[in-house]
DNA sequence: CCGAATCCACAACGATACTG
DNA sequence: CAGTATCGTTGTGGATTCGG
């Protein structure tokens, strides 16, 4: 997809825009704001307070940013309660599930390579 | 793993410190260039100028800088041709090749709820 | 051809303060 | 509690240049 260049067929121009278009789309989601909120979102609802807790080191500012984004582009569902004091309640989409199947496939990879990580980094820094 | 926060078990120690470390290196590597790069590379071997016409959009800086990353934490092989002029090819690992996987889905995910992303845009703007 | 370093414009981010 | 706006700082990334 992302890395596609050369074609012939007949719909050209159709393909290099949904490709050029799929390439802003992942390099929007593709920062590590939106893979942590997604991970912790998981299967559960959360509020935006308890969003800020867990997903730790992410500011106020931050977290509305990309909450925002992902809103925007139908990975979460936002649902506001109109009482007093106010209640927003953030859970992932279908869609926002699948990618977090994905991103899920990163956090293992983390884990399984950690030390082959280490390792490489401390020969590089050598 | 990145959103683990409790535990009671006597290796808490351990377990926060590689916690944070994965965190660390999740947040190094999930950047937009870095994945595109990843993709653009495949199974194949290329040359930094191959990878700049590739990888389409990237400044120079920010293809040297990533590369310098990803060889860092194991991710890529630099080979260096002595000849002149000098040759420089770059192939993924083994540790790179496994997290192609999961951008790979991540690529998979972008085409498949494409329409849903737009409309989702569309509506929000609204 | 590849890489490192410099300079600089501008975007990202954190802190703070204010609203419903 | 959640969100927006503003401001000042930091950092990111492009252009350019020089060096191997």
């Amino acid at each position: 997809m992302v890395t596609k260049q050369i074609k012939d067929s007949p719909d050209d121009a159709d393909l290099t825009r949904s490709d050029s278009l799929a390439r802003e789309i992942f390099s929007e989601i593709a920062n590590k704001w939106a893979f942590l909120i997604i991970e912790s979102l998981g299967e559960r609802t959360l509020r935006f307070s308890e969003l800020r807790n867990k997903v730790e080191g992410i500011s106020h500012k931050m977290l509305t940013q990309n909450l925002r984004m992902l809103e925007r582009n139908g990975l979460v569902e936002r649902k506001v309660h109109p009482t007093v004091p106010p209640r927003v309640e953030y859970t992932l989409t279908e869609a926002g599930r699948a990618l977090r199947a994905t991103v899920d496939g990163m956090c293992a990879w983390t884990q399984r390579y950690f030390g082959h990580i280490e390792a490489s980094r401390h020969r590089f820094d050598a």
